[in-house]
DNA sequence: TGTACATCAGTGAACGCGCGTTCACTGATGTAC
DNA sequence: TGTACATCAGTGAACGCGCGTTCACTGATGTAC
């Protein structure tokens, strides 16, 4: 253990910390992310509102740090599942289907709808790059490996441009692009109850286009 | 002009009524849909807060409303381009881009993160089966159309199954769910930022996906 | 081990604020005769 | 056309509320000698 110098005191303060960052998440899940507040975390923990302010400076650097958290939960799952050699675009969109529906609202704070004016902090975008970078290294053909892109179809199979109109080659960036783009139409959509009564099974949904996205590219 | 029955004060109220939406969607593009205030409103328009409440029985009637327009509008927008002779899938498809464009935070009211517990009034759900009903038709091959789908490239063209699981028939549902979730894909992504920084161009991201789904289809 | 001091978690009162909403009212606009 | 009445837009004061945040404080925990 290497924080054998964590002093008591410290111990306790991540603990209060933790436990009022999971309070915030419950607001989240229950009315949004618009709806932390402070003075009714701390009533909830039978605290006042003002011990909060020990442990963060104010509202804002809670909120942000809940997007961080969020950001790093989704690229440690993302590197957890390469770390098991699990990496490949299939493992990939599985975990992050997985990561989304274990709490819509921490997937909604990350992609959902932006918030006018709020800036990412630097660290954040560091992180989201991260992410993206592991989805870019699923996508770019391995040295040793027996295929030339991430895809079973073959790229020379599919045509190379449509109505004279060239289309963009699709290397590791393209490719990544898409998976990304995809996976969030069909796992927004899926959170945001659009599919609802229309009579498909959202699991499927999510399962055949990521097929598509295997078998054809993007 | 069927509404030459409409009174002076009916008149009125319907411009004051359409001015509180106006102010509202001002407010919900500086800071989001969940700043929507009534008071504000009413301040910014020279009225006491209480003179609202003539035109709205309460802060969520309003909001709702707005719901319904954002709605309305993309509706009329996709009839509109049905009427004027293009309401194939490319031509649905940049009315979409253009209609999000116009007004991001409309777009994220329809499409956006859901507010948890939040239901969409019945009539509200009509029009977005209306819209989906649209999107369904342009799936949909015309009798007397000289092709079977409304792809360029035939359906026998792609392979039938991957893998001995055996995709789902690309019937016009199938088509019109997928070229919902990724043009809502790539828009989300695009508006909400996600692809700053990446050199990318959203507007061709957009065009090359679906230029993919008219070529190969879903 | 005991004492003196420093650190720090948490309190409770207070601040100003903006919110949604109600209510009795004034005054202007429209309607009926 | 003029008068009597009804309708209705808007006022302003008031309500209770919860919010973020500050501040002087108490009391417990840790540290130094």
């Amino acid at each position: 253990m290497g924080e054998a110098t964590t002093t008591p005191r410290e111990r306790y303060r991540q603990q209060v910390r933790a436990e009022i960052k999971e309070r915030a998440w419950e607001q989240i899940a229950a009315a949004g992310a618009s709806a932390v507040s402070l003075n009714a975390i701390a009533k909830h923990m039978g605290l006042s509102g003002a011990a909060l302010y020990r442990y963060f400076t104010n509202r804002d650097e809670l909120v942000t740090e809940l997007v961080r958290d969020a950001y790093q939960s989704l690229a440690g799952t993302f590197r957890a599942v390469a770390a098991r050699g699990e990496g490949n675009l299939s493992g990939l969109a599985h975990a992050l289907r997985e990561w989304a529906l274990a709490d819509p609202q921490r997937y909604f704070l990350v992609y959902g709808t932006p918030v006018p004016g709020y800036r990412r902090p630097a660290d954040v975008t560091v992180i989201a790059s991260e992410i993206m970078g592991i989805v870019l290294e699923a996508c770019t053909p391995q040295p040793g490996d027996g295929r030339a892109t991430p895809f079973e179809a073959t790229v020379e199979a599919r045509p190379k441009e449509e109505a004279g109109q060239p289309l963009a080659a699709p290397d590791a960036l393209h490719t990544a692009v898409f998976f990304w783009s995809r996976l969030h139409g069909v796992l927004s959509m899926e959170l945001g109850g659009h599919f609802t009564g229309m009579g498909f099974d959202p699991a499927l949904l999510f399962q055949t286009e990521l097929e598509l996205l295997l078998t054809r590219g993007p």
